[in-house]
DNA sequence: ATCCTTGCAAAACGTTTGCACCTCA
DNA sequence: TGAGGTGCAAACGTTTTGCAAGGAT
């Protein structure tokens, strides 16, 4: 899976994640940033955070799934568990490093640009791509009483035009 | 679960799904419109599916889980298993008469309103309400080259305002 | 020294499927 | 009667958890 379609804009090729808010002091030492990184949210800088977080955070703003990332640690002969990879997508998230993106049910997406932006989805193809927050116009959104608005998710699901 | 808040307007009290697009035919008579919509949709008119569909379409607007909608039919004294609740919440959603809503991954909810329109979700409630088509004011939404739309999922995630 | 993290395997969860029996047209 | 639906239990894929061993401060 994880096809990457010809026709969509590289989604990969955008500023270091590592650049952005929580995940500053960037000083072109990429351990440096990372272990800065985790002392920032109080999580230790064990070698398995360490690496996944480079894996995560070293290539701009993606979107992975636990497996995804297990695979990657994998062919990058880190050598990390499925379970910790897990632990560490969802610390992650936890403390604002990751934001999780809901889109069929099956799987869960983690995608490392936590500005806030919207979602194409290529159905067939399970790939998620960003969508520039300047390109979406939400309306005035009318919340109800006593409820405040926690997070507003718009999913653009897209399929191949046929010819 | 599936709590509903005295703060949330009741979504159970619109008028009958029954009487929407596929599902017309309304003569008052909920058995015949059953059976005339499983006709229309070319499923046979099963006692299950006659009675999931009373169940569904009877009350209004209405977000069920495969699981609530078992809970609901065991409490009616509806014999029926709940792969069979799956194999029919899933025909009806291919046939159009229900729409999936995915909202956190772990459940899959189905939505006996079929006509475009966002959602609320209530966080720690895990309650699913409609959003009036009206009140969302999408932009222009910009279409990635070879695509089309298929559909534009919009969920607004609400917490409890704290006091 | 203490608490936290890891890895593994097993469990949990929601959902799907295989198959014998049943039922609707 | 025959295509198709049902029920059960077992299989499934993803995610979580319990616990013993290892690592961080």
């Amino acid at each position: 899976m994880h096809l990457r379609s010809p026709a969509l804009p590289s989604t990969e090729a955008s500023a270091p994640a590592l650049t952005q808010s929580l995940r500053a002091d960037n000083t072109g030492c990429p351990w440096h940033d990372v272990r800065a990184m985790l002392r920032k949210v109080r999580l230790r800088p064990t070698r398995q955070r360490m690496e996944l977080g480079w894996l995560l955070f070293s290539k701009g703003d993606r979107h992975l799934t636990a497996e995804m990332l297990f695979e990657e640690a994998t062919k990058a002969r880190v050598p990390v568990s499925l379970a910790t990879v897990y632990n560490a997508l969802n610390q992650f998230t936890e403390v604002g490093l990751l934001r999780q993106v809901t889109v069929d049910g099956s799987k869960t997406y983690f995608d490392t640009n936590i500005s806030a932006h919207h979602h194409y989805f290529v159905e067939g193809e399970n790939v998620l791509v960003d969508i520039p927050s300047t390109s979406v116009a939400l309306g005035e959104m009318p919340t109800l009483e006593g409820y405040e608005i926690a997070r507003v998710d718009v999913i653009v699901r897209l399929r191949r035009k046929k010819a």
